[in-house]
Formats: C-alpha cells, sequence, structure tokens
RNA sequence: GGGCUCGUAGCUCAGUGGUAGAGCGCCGCCUUCGCGAGGCGGAGGCCUCGGGUUCAAAUCCCGACGAGUCCA
C-alpha cells in the first residue's frame, strides 16, 4: 500500500481550484491552481522572488513571528512558550530538531496530554547535518526557528486534520499577499523518528516555505505501508505536524539575495566593519551572490555554480573565488554566533564528548573563520549583539557564556600552536607531509587540513589535500556497530506492581500474592523491594513462603512490572511475606536525598549550566556527574561540601506527590528532568528543600536524616562534566575512618605522628633519591677498583689481555665492570651467580664482538644474551668454573685466528 | 557512546629491545666597570602507575589513571 490516495480527500484543494498534476520533470504528484507543467521544487525550477517579492510588505524576523502566532491564535489555537534548544527531555537526541520534537514520544505516542491542542509555537532548532552548506548556498543555517501548529487527534476526539491544515496554510499566505496560483502543494511522504505520514510541501517561487506533515503511521515489522524501505502501520491516533521556516519567511519577503542578508543585517553590518571587506557590499557583488544562491537553490555543485558565474558575469573562477568566499565566511559567522547563543544561552557546556561536543564543533569553526577574516573583535561581541537585537532570553547569564568561550578560545589556541610544533618536526624528519600525516593531524590532534597546508608551505613543502580525505576520514570511524541490548521479555500480560515503597519508603515487611513466576523472577501482585532505576541499586532481603525463607539477590523492573530474582530460583505461589534489608534501604534512600542536596548545591553556586550527567547511589558511596566547564579547586570543593552540609543540618523536609506532566513542566520548568524523563502522563515530584525533581527513588522524611555529605573525590571524567564522589551518614563515617587508618598505617611505619607525614615523606623521598645516587657513584668506583685488579690477573693470549672470572656482583655492577675493562681494551667474560640464575657480561674491544663471545659461553652454561660490541649481557642456568670460561674463550679467539 | 594520539629533566620534545638524551630554562666559573651575548662546567629523571613477555623493557603486550582530538 502507498499514501498516494491520502491526498484526494483533501476537498479544500479541488473546492479552490487546485488540481493534481504529475511534474513532467520529476514525476512526483503536486497541486496547483494554475496550469503549470513542473512542480517548481528545485531541481524543477529555480528562486523567482529574489529582488521579486511576492509578499505585500517585508518583515523582521519578530514581525513576522508575531504575524505567525497571532493568526493562529485567532483560529483557535493556543501559543506555546519555545522549548530549549538542548533537548532535555528526550534520550534519542541531543538537540530540538524540530516543533514536534518538543512533544516526542509521550504526547505523540498518547501517554501524555499536549500542553495545549490545538497550539502554536515558534521553535528554535538546530540541525548540523548541512553544516558545510552554510554560508555557501544561501538558504542553510544551523539554527532556525520551525513556526507551527500542532492539532493532536485521538479516536472519536478529532480536532481537525487534513482540509484545514491546508485551509489554514493558503489562508495565511494569502494574507500575506501571495495568490493562490503561485502556491505549489507538492505531494512526498514524510518520515522520521519512528513515525511517518503523507506530507505536502508549500512552495512558493521556488522556495519551500512549509511543509504540512499529516502523522498518521507508526514503525512497525508487519507493517503493510512501506515508506523509504521501512514498514509502517496505522495509529490510532493522528497528528497535524507543520512547520513553517521563519527565515524562509523573512527571506522571501524582503527578496534578499540570502536568507542571511535578510535577518543578519546588524551582525553582518559589523563583521564586515572590522574586517576590512566593506568593499564586498558593493552592488556587482550582490547580483552575484544572488546568482549564486540561486545556482545553489536549483541544487548545483559548488565548480558548477563558479563556473557559471565566471561565464554569466564574464570573470575568471579564481577571480569569483575570490569575492565568494569570504562572503560565504562572513555569513558563516554570522549563522555561527546565532546558533551558539542559543547552545550556551540555554545550558549546554562545551565538551570533548557527547552533546557538548556540538557547541565545541559550533565554537572552533567560528574562531578559524574568525582568524582567517583577521577579524579585530571577539566571538563574545558577536553572540553578545546577536542576543540584543533577538531580545530573547536566555537561562543562562552572558557573564559566563563570556566565561566559557574565554576558556574555549585558550584551548583552541593551546591546540593549534601544538599541532603546529608536531607539522613542523614531521616537515624536519621526513622532508615532506603524507596522507595518512593530514590525517592523523585532523582526526588525532584536531588541526585541520587547510591549516596543515598552510603551514607546510610556509617550510617550504608542498602538499595536496588528497581527493578522497574526507572520505578517507569517515572510513575511520565507520566500523563501530552498535550492540543490542538485551531486554527481558515476559511471556504473559502482567497487571503493574503495586509500589508501596512510593508512598513508605520505610515500610520494611509487606504482604503479597505471588501472581508468576519466568526466568528465575518471582512477580508479585504489590512490592515494597525498590528495583534498579534511576541510578539507585535495588534492594535485597528475602521473601517467606509456608515458613520458608528465600533470599531476594536483585530486583529489577520492566515495564510496570517488578521482578525479583531469587537466590535458589523455586516457582513460589500464595500468600508470601517479603522482608527488605533495612540498612541497605536506608543507605540509598540517604544517598539518593544527598544527590538532590548536592546538586541543588552546585547549580545554587554555579548556576544552570549545572546539569546532573548521570548519578549512582550504593551501599558505600554515591556519584553524581555534573556538567560544568572548568574544573573545581580545592577551595571551591570545601565550600560545596560546607554548604551542602548547611542544608543537611537545616533539616529541610523532603516531600513527594502526583503531579500532572504539563503542569509540573509549567510550574517548575525542565529543570525537573536532571535524572531523565520519566514515562506517563502524571509524574512524581521529589522536592528536598528546595529542590524539585522528577523522581522515581526513595527518599528521607527530612535533609537532617542524611546526616552529613563527605565528597571523597573530585574527577573530571571528560571536558565539561565532572564527576563528585561521596558518602553520607554511616557509609561516610566508613570512608573516613578508611581515610584515617591508611594515615595511622602510614605513619606508623614512618614513626611519626600523622601530622607530620609530608614533611617526613619528603624527607624519605629526597635521601632517597640521594642515596640512589650515592650507591651509583659508589658502583661505579668499586668497578674500577675490582676492574684494576682483575687486569692485574689478566691471561695473555698473543699479547691480548683476557680476563675471566667468577665474581659476586648484581647485572648493575658486572655492566660497569665490563664498561671499564672494554675501555682499558681487555677482552673476556665475567659470570656472577644470582637468584635462579647466573649472570654474565661479555666485554671486547677493535675487531672482536662481546655479542659474539656471550653467544660462544651461552652453549656451554645453557643461556643467551646480547648487547653492543663493547658490551653484551645474558643470563646463563650453569656456573662454569674459570678454567672452563677461559678455555672456552681461548678455543674462540684461537679459531678467530 | 565509539575511534585515534600522547604521558621521558622545571618547559618543549628526541629516543622502537641492550649504559636515559637534546634544546630552552636553572646554578657556578671565565670574559665585562656593569648588563647582555659568548665560552667552559654542573645540578636536575619511581621514563604516569600496576601486571605480563624476555637473559634484558622507557621501548613489545594487557589493564588502570591522566591529557588531547575526531566522529555519532
Amino acid at each position: 500500500m502507498t499514501l498516494e490516495k491520502e491526498y484526494l480527500d483533501i476537498t479544500f484543494l479541488k473546492e479552490n481550484g487546485f488540481m493534481r498534476r504529475r511534474c513532467v520533470k520529476c514525476g512526483k504528484n503536486f497541486w496547483t491552481a494554475d496550469d503549470r507543467e513542473i512542480c517548481g521544487d528545485p531541481p524543477c525550477g529555480g528562486y523567482t522572488f529574489i529582488n521579486n517579492s511576492p509578499f505585500k510588505k517585508s518583515f523582521e524576523l519578530d514581525e513576522m513571528r508575531e504575524f505567525y502566532l497571532k493568526f493562529f491564535e485567532e483560529r483557535a489555537h493556543t501559543r506555546i512558550e519555545r522549548y530549549p534548544v538542548v533537548a532535555r527531555w528526550r534520550d534519542d537526541i541531543y538537540l530540538t530538531i524540530a516543533s514536534i520534537a518538543d512533544f516526542q514520544p509521550f504526547v505523540t505516542a498518547g501517554i501524555a496530554p499536549p500542553p495545549a491542542n490545538p497550539l502554536t509555537i515558534s521553535q528554535p532548532c538546530i540541525r548540523l547535518d548541512d553544516l558545510d552548506s552554510v554560508g555557501i548556498t544561501g538558504r542553510h543555517l544551523t539554527l532556525f526557528e520551525m513556526m507551527a501548529h500542532h492539532a493532536f487527534n485521538f479516536p472519536g476526539k478529532e480536532i481537525y486534520w487534513k482540509n484545514e491544515t491546508v485551509a489554514y496554510c493558503t489562508e495565511l499566505l494569502e494574507k500575506l499577499g501571495i495568490r493562490k496560483e503561485e502556491i505549489v502543494y507538492k505531494e512526498e511522504p514524510w518520515a522520521g523518528g519512528g513515525n511517518a505520514g503523507p506530507c505536502l510541501e508549500a512552495i512558493v517561487s521556488g522556495l519551500e516555505l512549509a511543509t504540512l506533515v499529516f502523522m498518521n503511521l507508526q514503525l512497525d515489522d508487519r507493517g503493510d505501508i512501506e515508506i523509504k524501505g521501512e514498514r509502517y502501520r496505522k495509529m490510532d491516533n493522528y497528528i497535524v505536524d507543520t512547520g513553517y521556516g521563519l527565515e524562509r519567511f523573512v527571506w522571501m519577503s524582503k527578496g534578499s539575495p540570502t536568507v542571511y542578508d535578510a535577518i543578519f543585517g546588524k551582525v553582518l553590518d559589523k563583521i564586515f566593519d572590522s574586517s576590512g571587506l566593506n568593499y564586498l557590499r558593493g552592488k556587482d557583488l550582490r547580483s552575484i551572490v544572488a546568482e549564486t544562491s540561486k545556482l545553489a537553490g536549483i541544487g548545483h555543485s559548488r565548480d558548477k555554480i563558479l563556473s557559471e558565474i565566471s561565464k554569466k558575469f564574464e570573470i575568471s573562477v579564481e577571480e569569483v573565488k575570490k569575492l565568494i568566499e569570504p562572503m560565504a565566511k562572513i555569513y558563516s559567522l554570522a549563522d555561527h554566533t546565532r546558533c551558539l547563543l542559543f547552545m550556551l544561552g540555554d545550558g549546554l557546556v562545551p565538551s570533548n564528548a557527547g552533546a557538548g561536543y556540538l557547541a565545541r564543533l559550533i565554537v572552533r569553526r567560528s574562531f578559524r573563520i574568525m582568524e582567517e577574516l583577521q577579524l579585530n573583535l571577539g566571538l563574545y561581541d558577536l553572540l553578545d549583539l546577536h542576543k540584543k537585537i533577538l531580545g530573547f532570553k536566555f537561562e543562562i547569564p552572558m557573564e559566563t557564556i563570556q566565561e566559557i568561550l574565554e576558556l574555549e578560545k585558550d584551548r583552541f589556541k593551546t591546540t593549534i600552536s601544538k599541532g603546529l610544533k608536531m607539522i613542523e618536526r614531521t616537515i624536519e624528519k621526513k622532508k615532506r607531509i603524507e596522507k595518512g600525516d593530514l590525517i592523523e593531524f585532523y582526526d588525532s590532534h584536531g588541526i585541520p587540513a587547510e591549516i596543515a597546508l598552510r603551514m607546510a608551505e610556509e617550510k617550504g613543502v608542498s602538499v595536496e589535500i588528497p581527493t578522497d580525505f574526507y572520505s578517507e576520514l569517515a572510513k575511520k570511524h565507520s566500523k563501530a556497530v552498535k550492540e543490542e541490548k538485551r531486554e527481558i521479555k515476559l511471556s504473559k500480560d502482567y497487571p503493574k506492581t503495586k509500589k508501596l515503597y512510593y508512598d513508605n519508603p520505610k515500610l520494611f515487611e509487606f504482604f503479597a500474592k505471588v501472581i508468576g513466576f519466568e526466568n528465575g523472577f518471582l512477580i508479585l501482585d504489590r512490592t515494597a523491594f525498590y528495583p534498579e532505576s534511576g541510578g539507585q541499586d535495588s534492594d535485597s532481603g528475602y521473601i517467606v513462603a509456608n515458613g520458608e525463607k528465600f533470599k531476594v539477590v536483585s530486583v529489577i523492573e520492566v515495564d510496570g512490572i517488578v521482578l525479583h530474582k531469587l537466590e535458589s530460583p523455586i516457582a513460589l505461589e500464595g500468600e508470601i511475606k517479603g522482608y527488605i534489608d533495612p540498612e541497605k534501604r536506608l543507605r540509598h534512600m540517604r544517598h539518593h536525598s544527598a544527590t538532590h542536596v548536592l546538586l541543588y548545591t552546585l547549580q545554587k553556586l554555579y548556576g544552570k549550566h549545572i546539569w546532573q550527567a548521570g548519578a549512582k547511589k550504593e551501599f558505600e558511596k554515591a556519584r553524581l556527574d555534573v556538567t560544568h566547564y572548568r574544573k573545581f579547586s580545592d577551595e571551591e570543593v570545601r565550600e560545596i561540601e560546607r554548604l551542602a552540609n548547611k542544608e543537611v543540618f537545616a533539616n529541610k523536609p523532603i516531600k513527594w506527590f502526583w503531579m500532572d506532566r504539563i503542569d509540573a513542566e509549567k510550574k517548575f520548568g525542565f529543570r525537573l528532568y536532571q535524572g531523565g524523563v520519566p514515562p506517563g502522563k502524571d509524574i512524581r515530584i521529589v522536592q528536598v528543600g528546595d529542590d524539585v525533581q522528577a523522581c522515581g527513588g526513595t527518599h528521607c522524611a527530612n535533609t537532617g536524616e542524611i546526616g552529613v555529605i563527605k565528597i571523597l573525590s573530585v574527577d573530571s571524567i571528560q571536558d565539561g562534566v565532572i564527576r563528585f564522589e561521596f558518602a553520607v551518614a554511616e557509609s561516610a563515617i566508613e570512608a573516613i575512618e578508611k581515610m584515617e587508618s591508611l594515615l595511622k598505617e602510614s605513619s606508623k611505619i614512618l614513626r611519626v605522628e600523622p601530622q607530620m607525614l609530608p614533611k617526613t615523606v619528603e624527607r624519605f623521598f629526597e635521601e632517597w633519591k640521594e642515596q640512589k645516587k650515592e650507591i651509583e657513584r659508589l658502583k661505579e668506583r668499586m668497578a674500577e677498583i675490582t676492574g684494576e685488579n682483575l687486569l692485574r690477573n689478566a691471561e695473555d693470549f698473543n699479547g691480548l689481555k683476557v680476563v675471566v672470572e667468577i665474581v659476586s656482583a648484581d647485572m648493575a655492577e658486572l655492566q660497569k665492570l665490563g664498561d671499564y675493562l672494554a675501555k682499558k681494551r681487555a677482552l673476556g667474560c665475567l659470570m656472577a651467580p644470582g637468584e635462579g640464575k647466573v649472570m654474565v657480561v661479555a666485554f671486547a674491544f677493535g675487531n672482536y664482538d662481546a655479542r659474539e663471545i656471550i653467544k660462544e659461553v651461552g652453549k656451554y652454561a645453557k643461556g643467551s644474551g646480547g648487547g653492543r660490541k663493547e658490551l653484551a649481557q645474558g643470563a646463563m642456568e650453569k656456573l662454569l668454573s674459570r678454567d672452563e670460561l677461559a678455555s672456552i674463550i681461548f678455543s674462540y679467539l684461537s679459531r678467530k685466528g
């Protein structure tokens, strides 16, 4: 089955003179009220709006946004505030990529109700997929606002569907001055994020202004509809998912050469002013840029665009490049800085891994462009300017953003200067740079090929970036295959387990009924056993059935059903009584509440960019990973510890309650989801003092029960993520005792008071180093003395001094001895019995080779060795006598001649 | 989350199995009225840590810790 007929019941189109046509160029279906034969969507048509806007008037961003939202408000939609560009409520994407992403997965799946229905929103979205096209094509942006209206329809309760959606779109465009004959609705099946459905693209003057998606399918292997190679089936609910490109509307309303000229006016002014490139804003160049946008809009390659421009304006390709490339850089910078403002403003912390890397990527690209343009202003200045123009509010204060950018700049500088040195060394060593070097410079050391190139040229080494550079790079990264998580599948449907610990976390005994037994897991109708979740370890304890005791070793949860793993799996039946290990549970509870306190303290001290990046609560200690842009000093850690404990000593109440998801989000914001997003319409809220989070864990009744928080260690686990390990109450005492005994043990060994340890250890270390050197000197001296003696007893072989002896010495002494004898132009071999083996050193001079001598001795004494010509060392199994050794060497010498 | 690179003197780094090195910096002497430069000499190393292979490991293998970087 296909989606073909899904478009036929849109009666609005037919009633308003739209007819379905098949594009003679691309063969796709589209609807038009005109008599055109081609769809007009690139590559079937080009932009016709540049310097020729079909709009009645021109709009700025805020005017257009307001116009749109008001239009839908007047048509019974509720206006919703934008969501952050960092998609904290999603675990499958880092950034908000579309307005519908705000409502996935729970609203679209029908689990949670939408915040309003129908609704309208202008959602800033970030897409980095086409990063390389930004600035060049005239239309690509890393951040754009997706204006949208959404309607969530459920069986028996329809808000509106296809007809109304197309009618709204048509009316909106007409209100802006666009005649309906100018609108093309192109059919294009849409799929993404596990959903799919028919879709109409609204195209005006060759530019796609809006996408109207009718989401009514979901991924299903057994589904009967195939789209882009995947199978889907119909959903019960169906959703109107529209996306109107705010920036494109403004662009078209102005008819400017590029979208950047339309929306970044003042920022571009500033960049031009400080780059000395103002001449690029002349009339001639503007028409060249406009032509570039048009050509890029049709989908031409970069080379093709350059040659076309060169032909049309009668200037060389080189000349075209010289004009267009700096323009592209300026446009990109204007775009990147706006994207950064949203990323950092919404609390993303730059990092070398994870979501933060996306911020660093944009930061570094921006720095590079600024360097290439030789701008005399800071990155922060541009972000600040964007902020003033936009008038948006951000969670993170500009001072923090400025600090982050300063740190990033330092880091970038270090990376580049280290890289340059490395390139210099490579050139010095190899006198050239190969493809493999370029790849390693970039992939392992962050030096872009262009910079390596420039550097090499300065050194007089010519290098070319191989054409397959980026594909080679991609190859290196393409092998990772993800392992599927093994999930426990239950054979039957069970009712969700009633969780007794939610109401009373100090319930340690309970009665329940056995309702199933699978794979060694016992399933009950209700339980007080806490399953491992939210970073809190599971409970243990035992279950008594028919007077027999069964140990519970671990507890997990699958789809709301709690599974109890028994030590000796036996299928129990009937009524049972459960006993929770109270010690373990209490420790988990205290660690969990303390985690909330610590996180709250950090946010209070440092700001909203501090976000939980992971947590674990165990028996002995707890762990909290948070995002922060620099390391904490020892003093800061002490301050954090002090303040966190203040919260403990204040003995503030801890409360938990259930709340409607949407209401909770409205009241507390997304910072609720520090520990992840729980499913369901209602979510459990835990309030620890002034901290509020969505949390399913067990908690103390008040902060006082935490007792005391002792921070054990603070490490950076990656750039931008700091890990705190801490212990609480009795586990804190244990941790302190442990440290104390380490101190006591150490001071006992050194026989000093613990407070004298640092001084004493330092003294010992210094003395140890001194003595090591002294021993070295003495061994040297001893070798000389022993060597002199041995020389006196040397045998003579045709005028050669031959020294053979069994001595007592270690390897280092033997070597020094051998070295001395070789220098004195003696030849021979020394043996010294050691632990389990016999150490041997051979020495020679002139044309004789010590390595040959030691091999020769090895034949008789069972061993091997090697080294330099003058000195060889090795080990043997057998200790020979002095005479045996001498005869081996003599016979070797006579063979040598 | 995955890949790659790197941990050696205070700093920047050589050293790919056989006696731990260079440049800069530091200290002393010579030279100078003094400084700088230059010359001569010297101090300064748990070669990140823990295992393994080997007669022998800074060097090869495994692991931990730390730093950097790219990709998703």
